[in-house]
DNA sequence: GCGCTTCTATGAACTACTTCACACAACGGC
DNA sequence: GCCGTTGTGTGAAGTAGTTCATAGAAGCGC
């Protein structure tokens, strides 16, 4: 109970809350754990439940007409999905993938409308959350539009280098090893793997990072930001 | 005032709403025109004001970082504009230019915000509504990551032959005409106006449009559809 | 009606990506 | 310790878009 409490307070957008607020929505959710690789449920899928992350990471992935898969979001605890389909009723828009042993705090569709319709306030912190989300993909529609491989790959790893989730232990202070493949990295970015792989050396030539199996270590961020 | 509550009631998102609640909202808001060509907001301003469009149509443009303006959304009567910016407080993210002589409702952030606050199903409605431009985002960067310029501009001519705002008498039964330009149709899909041209032509030749001077005309909207 | 501006049309040269083909390195299971 | 699988590295050939240059047609202001 208290823990899932603490759950419910890390996610941003419902922080503010009073406490007694959280702990009626703590209380309607139940954990649940995934191995690494389960699916939390599919595109298509019906949706009727919010799913909060506690632990681990979780890999958001749509499927494109031509029946590739691109990963349009990385999510670590404190992060949210399936608010998409609790909203609007629709189905699921994309899968959900543990990428790593990862537990959620489920709330079902009903429950948390019915907890929302009586907390005007949660509901305003939310319209907040989705107005920053729509932002930030209206910029990656831009980016997509406008900026060619090196930048938005650039771009991409400053990102990720602040998800705290993917982070292995520094080799050197002053690096970022980020936990990722090269073909994750071109699903993120929608090109090729191999032309993430000349680009990534490309900047290794430069000295701006280093490259090994499943992983990029960043070494000059500060180049790679001057850089964008 | 019984106008502004009829254009209220246009409002897909707000339509749901008793009378009585939606008067509330009418009554706060003021009634703005501006002649074609007009800025309603720049980009980088500071948004505190949401626009629902009364009559006429409203451009949205977003700067790249090249220094482009793309057109990331056209919006006729009953759409709105400035929801970002009203609910997250940050400047706009993007401009709104008036692309006909447009009159607009303006309802300011702290009248919203409170007529909000006391209106949980009003704040349902419109999380639903955000809901849904956050799939329409979604998609657009999928389509933009995966599909060809044919794909999309056959995506984009049936998409806006729905959108009565921009459309002129019909010369014939069954040809709907979009009165559009092709740099505002280049503008919109990221590509070259010159690109956009020459697959226009395509389509001409196909016998699936027909073209003219600020205006594309459908004259085979199912072999378009096939075509997707 | 004339000239200016906007819009459409088209070809040529260039470029940033793609796909394909292949080599090799690292790791995990048994 | 071997083998299958997953991940990285790289070159050659192809292609979908780009920019640049240039042309003409349609509308608008006065």
């Amino acid at each position: 109970m208290n823990q899932s409490e603490d759950l419910v307070r890390a996610v941003p957008l419902l922080a503010k809350l009073p406490e007694a607020e959280l702990r009626a929505l703590a209380s309607r959710g139940r954990v649940r754990s995934y191995r690494a690789g389960a699916t939390i449920f599919r595109e298509g899928d019906p949706g009727d439940s919010l799913h909060i992350v506690v632990e681990g990471a979780v890999r958001i992935d749509v499927l494109s007409s031509a029946g590739e898969e691109v990963t349009v979001a990385l999510l670590g605890p404190g992060e949210f999905v399936g608010h998409l389909a609790l909203l609007d009723g629709r189905p699921r828009s994309a899968s959900a993938i543990a990428s790593q042993a990862t537990r959620t705090l489920v709330v079902t569709r009903n429950d948390f409308i019915q907890w929302l319709s009586e907390r005007p306030r949660a509901a305003l912190a939310l319209l907040e959350a989705l107005s920053l989300l729509l932002r930030r993909t209206d910029e990656a529609l831009a980016d997509l539009a406008f900026l060619d491989l090196p930048h938005r790959l650039a771009k991409r790893l400053l990102d990720l280098a602040t998800h705290p989730e993917l982070l292995a232990d520094d080799p050197r202070p002053g690096a970022i090893r980020v936990r990722i493949t090269q073909g994750e990295l071109a699903s993120m970015l929608g090109v090729s793997r191999e032309s993430v792989n000349k680009q990534l050396n490309q900047f290794a030539r430069n000295g701006w990072l280093e490259l090994g199996r499943g992983a990029v270590t960043l070494r000059d961020t500060s180049a790679l930001r001057t850089f964008i």
